[in-house]
DNA sequence: GTCTATAAGGAGATAGAC
DNA sequence: GTCTATCTCCTTATAGAC
């Protein structure tokens, strides 16, 4: 490491940049959505140009994949950090309060798109997939443990329950009650988490 | 009327071709988006060309908007012809149901989108606005009195029940059990009913 | 009212100088 | 590696013939 001091910090400078374009990338799309995003909205962002840009990622499909992967690996990275006494259910609670802090500090939803050509894109890119895969049998598992607890209403087929869940992350009315109700954000986290869980009875 | 046939023969064709418009851009919509929703695809849809479109509606605003005030209303005269004697839940219960059959039948969500380019959009248009905000006073007292009854939780604050609410009649998890669960439409239907009710649990 | 042809402008991607 | 300038394609919208 020691012995190549420029190159090493060369590369530290470029991963500094990545990072900070990933950023940009993350806010606009989580504002303006994948269509309207545009190359030079994040270039601008960056305050770089957009040829510099286009050294980084070599498509608009590869930066938006890239700023998807980091999400997920937070995510899977918080998984992996949860304390393993906690229920099936606790967890899946923790993860979603997660996932909406996230969005409401300005973070993209799980899911970004419901757009038959986002999700297409996506679906092509094997990095993005494979998080994707091993997110969701840890999910998968958790849901058929807190049935199989009686923690989650097993009346209902699991998928119900999972792809209910992935929705409840990216659920509009989080922003709604943002903008409208001017919703402090912990009441929001808290008041979504007992709609997820309990309904609206 | 009979005094000038011509001429209302003339105005039911347009009327009808204004349909087949709206029904060709409802079906686009609700597969692309607004985004990518092209006057083409549109025009290609009908069998008519482009030109022939904008003699109908000035410009891609106006189409969607039109098209989504069909939506509306159709949910307007749905509430108003629900029978007195049902309960605030049921009332409500029975829109939802209605609002994923008509997205299961190919049909728009109630909310096209959360792009803020969209939802600007449709805030200036006055026509669609009326209905939005009839729709949502009268949805607001059927939660209300539905929390006054003790048939929904009053523990959270109406918005956040009305706003979720709206939510559930775009949820994102209707189409994934259609697409990987491939589960039929009536199962779809009574289990989402069931998640948004009593949630997960 | 319907079409063919086209104007006007936006956005992804790149050439080539420095 | 970064920028200015540009290419190319696509999309909204319209002009003008029939």
């Amino acid at each position: 490491m020691s012995i190549l001091p420029r190159l090493s910090f060369k590369n530290q400078a470029f991963k500094l940049r990545e990072h900070a374009i990933l950023d940009a990338a993350t806010a606009v799309l989580s504002q303006k959505g994948y269509d309207l995003m545009t190359m030079d909205d994040v270039a601008g962002a960056v305050g770089i140009s957009k040829p510099s840009l286009y050294k980084h990622f070599k498509s608009k499909e590869e930066l938006v994949g890239e700023a998807l992967i980091r999400l997920l690996d937070g995510a899977l990275d918080y998984v992996a950090g949860l304390d393993s006494a906690l229920s099936p259910l606790q967890k899946l609670s923790s993860l979603l309060e997660w996932a909406l802090r996230v969005r409401l500090d300005g973070g993209l939803p799980f899911l970004p798109s419901t757009s038959p050509h986002v999700r297409e894109m996506l679906m092509r890119n094997v990095k993005y997939m494979l998080r994707v895969m091993k997110l969701n049998r840890q999910l998968e598992a958790l849901v058929k443990q807190g049935q199989q607890q009686g923690q989650l209403n097993h009346e209902l087929p699991p998928d119900v329950i999972l792809f209910s869940y992935y929705a409840r992350t990216c659920d509009p009315a989080v922003e709604f009650l943002q903008k409208y109700s001017k919703m402090p954000a912990d009441d929001i986290v808290r008041h979504m988490l007992k709609v997820s869980f309990e309904g609206f009875r």
